[in-house]
DNA sequence: GTATGTGAACCACTTCACAGCA
DNA sequence: TGCTGTGAAGTGGTTCACATAC
């Protein structure tokens, strides 16, 4: 009886294992979920019942371990193992991303870089060399990822996209600015700080007429 | 009587405003919220309710005027001005953010930069020479900004933010990874790829599962 | 006494479905 | 006839509140 968990849920537990790692790190051997909630800016109930999905993890009265939720939160999350990605687009944007080094500390490893700029393929990049992308779909077939990342031109975007889901690649890092077209059972996740900015614009456009600054 | 508007609408508004960004370039006149819902992967009635929070835009029988409609979401979001942003943190992350060329084609300015390492203060990027952090609350005060944008490692963001709250900025676009705590009337987006990539994970694990791969 | 786990109540957003207008 | 605008119905996620367990 495998209850539909929500996508909310899923979204959120990162997060409650972020801070986790954080309280880990602090020594901390007991959390209750009042005070994860309090460091969160979440309710206490919301945290309870998005735990209670998979399981219970807590000791009425005392709280929940710190080191056991954690590992838990890995286990559910697949944290405890290697991801492997590609990357398409080694532009400006897709050579930040290579240098990023937040990912491999989590386990996300980029293992292939591709760009359709001839210029470009050869090059070294952190012991990566670009590939042209012509050769994504062949590459994949011999060396398969479990995540692609695109931070190619928008007008490129859903034809890697399409490339990609071709080769059976489920998930997907989107950095350029479309709103690409994927199978169901294909996850994509949209990076864009432009987005995020164009929505708070709204509030501080408000929060002006309110001051009476026009 | 300003009816609440729900905040998962203004989220959606700007990518309502980059496809008829993209209508418009391609000539289109007149665009159907059936239409623009099969390009977005959205309901046409979502398209349709979200839209009436602000006005009756559209035309029974033909649909919606692209460049007026683009026009009244341009100025409901408050993207027919531009606004100024200062970074603090100028390490890989905020190197990338100021190199960055998909915000100032969008009036976004990044008209400061600050790090709290001596070693990089004066260096000139982009024409933006990098100032001390500890000069943030002063320069500031002198030269407002509307946005703050805060790309400091996850130990100092949390007071960075308190410093931006303080002088006044009431929208904040955090990279760091921390859940930052802000006053009610201050708006803070995350951007954060690997808690993305680690609720991805959820699912490619599920996948496997499903396989029979283990 | 204290904090979890959880059905039930609540709330908010989404979708429906149709009146109304071009 | 075609598509918008919108109350009403429906759905899904959040919060409540309390029985339960330490």
């Amino acid at each position: 009886m495998p209850i539909e968990i929500p996508d909310v849920v899923i979204d959120r537990l990162p997060i409650y294992a972020r801070a986790l790692n954080l309280l880990q790190r602090s020594g901390r051997e007991v959390v209750s979920s009042q005070e994860l909630g309090a460091q969160l800016g979440v309710t206490p109930a919301q945290i309870r019942k998005d735990l209670s999905y998979f399981g219970r993890f807590g000791k009425q009265g005392r709280g929940y371990s710190v080191p056991r939720l954690l590992e838990e939160l890995r286990q559910i999350l697949g944290l405890d193992r290697d991801w492997l990605m590609v990357l398409i687009g080694v532009g400006q944007l897709g050579r930040a991303i290579l240098a990023y080094g937040g990912f491999a500390p989590q386990g996300f490893r980029i293992v292939g870089a591709f760009d359709a700029d001839p210029g470009l393929v050869g090059q070294e990049i952190n012991d990566l060399v670009i590939k042209p992308a012509s050769e994504l779909k062949l590459s994949l077939t011999q060396r398969p990822a479990d995540i692609g990342i695109v931070a190619t031109p928008a007008a490129h975007a859903q034809a890697v996209i399409d490339d990609l889901v071709g080769c059976g690649v489920k998930a997907i890092l989107n950095y350029a600015p479309i709103a690409a077209h994927v199978p169901p059972d294909v996850h994509i996740k949209d990076i864009d700080p432009v987005l995020s900015l164009q929505s708070m614009t709204f509030y501080l456009k408000g929060q002006l007429a309110v001051a009476g600054v026009k």
